[in-house]
DNA sequence: CGGAATCCGCGACGATACTG
DNA sequence: CAGTATCGTCGCGGATTCCG
């Protein structure tokens, strides 16, 4: 047996397609990231996520929170607290994030060189 | 210092969001798992990579090419034949990605479950 | 403080037609 | 065979306003 890559066929609802559609979005893995950090409330995760709108670090979360990766917690006092905080499931995002994380800063600059070289022989 | 995790501060053009961007969309990750298990011309990739559209193909064999991370060789002959390879650097991005691959594998289901429960409570 | 609701631009993406 | 060119749709995401 061949040891396909990303699933056999590479089909459009494989494994991998259907959760780099759920991070493969502007916001989710910066505040996976910041939860990994610890936990945070929303006013927090709005200014360490730096550029993220109060409408999407909502629904990004909200989706997050759908998907057990990250729990929310409503602390009943005055005025309202709200932690955010990662699942265990959520944690184990982490690691693979790292990996990615690493490849980037491994290659970005050959990547960026790369494109400069392809732009110049336009 | 603190090791944080997905660059200091989390701004958008980290790193990890710069190859998010890149690998993120529909296609990139697909044409990248097909082109690690061989070379590949361009009908093959069209077959092989279920549903991506002819300009969609192109599209993001381009982009990937643009960053030395795919090679486009043209054969002349009649008709012509063009075959697509993942260069050094791009086969350094099958690992990251079968870690995420993994990751969805393991977790897809609890991921699933999560979402029915979650909507259930709606 | 932590949202919800609404409006809207813009870019990703698909479908189709045509070409060297 | 392997594209290019053009058009139209659709939904992500930003800006703004209002609420418990």
């Amino acid at each position: 047996m061949v040891t396909t890559f990303m699933g056999d066929p590479y089909v459009a609802d494989c494994p991998t397609r259907r959760i780099l559609d759920r991070i493969g979005d502007r916001w989710t893995v910066l505040i996976i990231g910041v939860l990994g950090d610890g936990d945070a409330r929303f006013s927090e995760l709005r200014r360490r996520v730096e550029g993220v709108s109060q409408k999407m670090l909502t629904q990004t979360l909200r989706g997050l929170e759908r998907d057990g990766l990250v729990r929310r917690t409503v602390h009943p006092e005055v005025p309202v607290r709200v932690e955010y905080a990662l699942t265990d499931a959520g944690r184990t995002l982490l690691e693979p994030l790292r990996a990615l994380q690493r490849w980037s800063i491994e290659h970005l600059g050959d990547v960026t060189a790369a494109q400069e070289a392809y732009d110049h022989t336009r």
